[in-house]
DNA sequence: AAGGTTTTGTCAAAAATTTATCAATACATT
DNA sequence: AATGTATTGATAAATTTTTGACAAAACCTT
């Protein structure tokens, strides 16, 4: 099979696993590893992970596994890793800020190139690499640069708001970390990531756990 | 059905959603909403809706729905949102403080009972209602309050060694924000949150409709 | 009170995903 | 070079998840 059919969601959700170990395997001087090594190392069975890799341009070689080299290569392809994305975050409040400091997401080609706030006072200071503009300023500055991903950083009140505003300025890939799903047309991609939902997810898992027999 | 059977990892997936969603809704006073309407501000179908509330201790009424208030109160029960969690942030660094000063997670919950980490400088600070404290000082501090869940908000390579620790601990639930799989044993229960990996299945995404037909 | 209508709960079908199996392959050893 | 062995790639089976369909329920209107 080869990468320019359409990927299961499931087995997008797992290629950047594979992409964080085999990283680190390549930092360890480790040129093969075997669908039964990722397995082990990321709680998977070789046999997902043969299939999984099956959806990608690569080739393993029997009694020796996949080079870690080659492996590397395309799930970066993949995932974007290889061009530079241009990333505007709006909401310049405790989350937002954290983003444009964080280093990590320049080095996997994520560059944080706006950082937008309605709160006058914000306007102009600058976090990481970002200088802080009004949000009024967004339409002009999507006319400048071409806007690939766009960071919902604000109160869940302003979230769809915002949405609006990003799908007015040509986004078409949103990630929104309010706690609140938001409409948007079927041509713009919205990936939710809220950490709220993962802490609800261990709650649910803590109080099935304290009734459990075992 | 009766929430004592093992409800299937998609549908606590949604969970999350369906709370959100049913708080707006009696904020703006509304007392009944469909499978359908909810299905419809979700992105689902009114089946999987039905299908998913199901599982719940709760029933709906031909030709008005569920009960926005029972809705809510079998949700939050489920999702923990009724009895206060104690939970300690490994890593004071950006995303740690962000977190520690973030308010929504008491009013759901999830308070912040502690704050730890290695850098000495950082010892002492408060950020939101908690200060940090060593992380040598964690076992103590796990002597004496129940740590019920752990976030990890260290770096990469740290996260494994932070994870036994709070294994060691005691701890059974464990938020990794951490970009990379961490090992533990198979009765502590580990969720990721990685906003990486939501940049990245966006990038796929954006990679795909640039090549797409349409 | 009867009839019409909307919406549930449930069951079954369909689709998607994961897992198991195994022949084919390619390497390592002798 | 022949043999043994570990591991892939592919296929099929099993499982899980989503969707479809419809009788039963309960509300509303008249
Ligand atoms: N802080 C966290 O650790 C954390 C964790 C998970 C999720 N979140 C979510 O991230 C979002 C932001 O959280 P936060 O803690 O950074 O909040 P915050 O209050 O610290 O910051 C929000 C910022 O958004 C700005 N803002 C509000 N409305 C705006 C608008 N219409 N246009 C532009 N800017 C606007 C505000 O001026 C403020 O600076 C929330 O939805 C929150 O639930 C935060
Ligand atoms: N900042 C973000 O927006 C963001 C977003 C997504 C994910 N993350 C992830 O969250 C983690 C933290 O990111 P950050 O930006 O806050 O990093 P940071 O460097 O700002 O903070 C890390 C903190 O961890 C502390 N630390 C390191 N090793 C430790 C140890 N063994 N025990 C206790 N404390 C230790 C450091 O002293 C530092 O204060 C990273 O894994 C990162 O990938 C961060």
């Amino acid at each position: 099979m080869h990468s320019s059919e359409q990927i299961p969601h499931p087995v997008i959700r797992r290629l950047p696993k594979y992409l964080v170990h085999v990283q680190e395997l390549r930092e360890e001087g480790v040129e093969w590893a075997s669908s039964q090594e990722i397995a082990d190392a990321l709680g998977l069975t070789s046999s997902t992970v043969r299939q999984d890799l099956s959806h990608m341009d690569l080739r393993g070689i029997s009694k020796k596994g996949y080079e870690t080299s080659q492996l590397e290569a395309v799930l970066r392809q993949i995932l974007g890793a290889d061009i530079m994305h241009h990333v505007v975050i709006i909401g310049a409040g405790h989350l937002g800020r954290a983003l444009a400091e964080h280093g990590a997401f320049a080095r996997r080609g994520f560059e944080i190139c706006g950082l937008f706030d309605r709160d006058e006072d914000l306007i102009g200071k600058s976090f990481g690499n970002a200088e802080v503009m009004s949000i009024h300023e967004l339409a002009e500055q999507a006319g400048k640069v071409k806007i690939d991903i766009g960071i919902i950083a604000v109160p869940s009140s302003a979230a769809q708001n915002v949405a609006e505003m990003l799908v007015e300025a040509g986004v078409k890939a949103i990630l929104n970390l309010a706690y609140k799903h938001i409409q948007v047309p079927s041509n713009v991609t919205v990936v939710d990531a809220r950490i709220m939902e993962s802490l609800q997810e261990l709650a649910y898992a803590l109080g099935k756990k304290g009734k459990a027999v075992n």
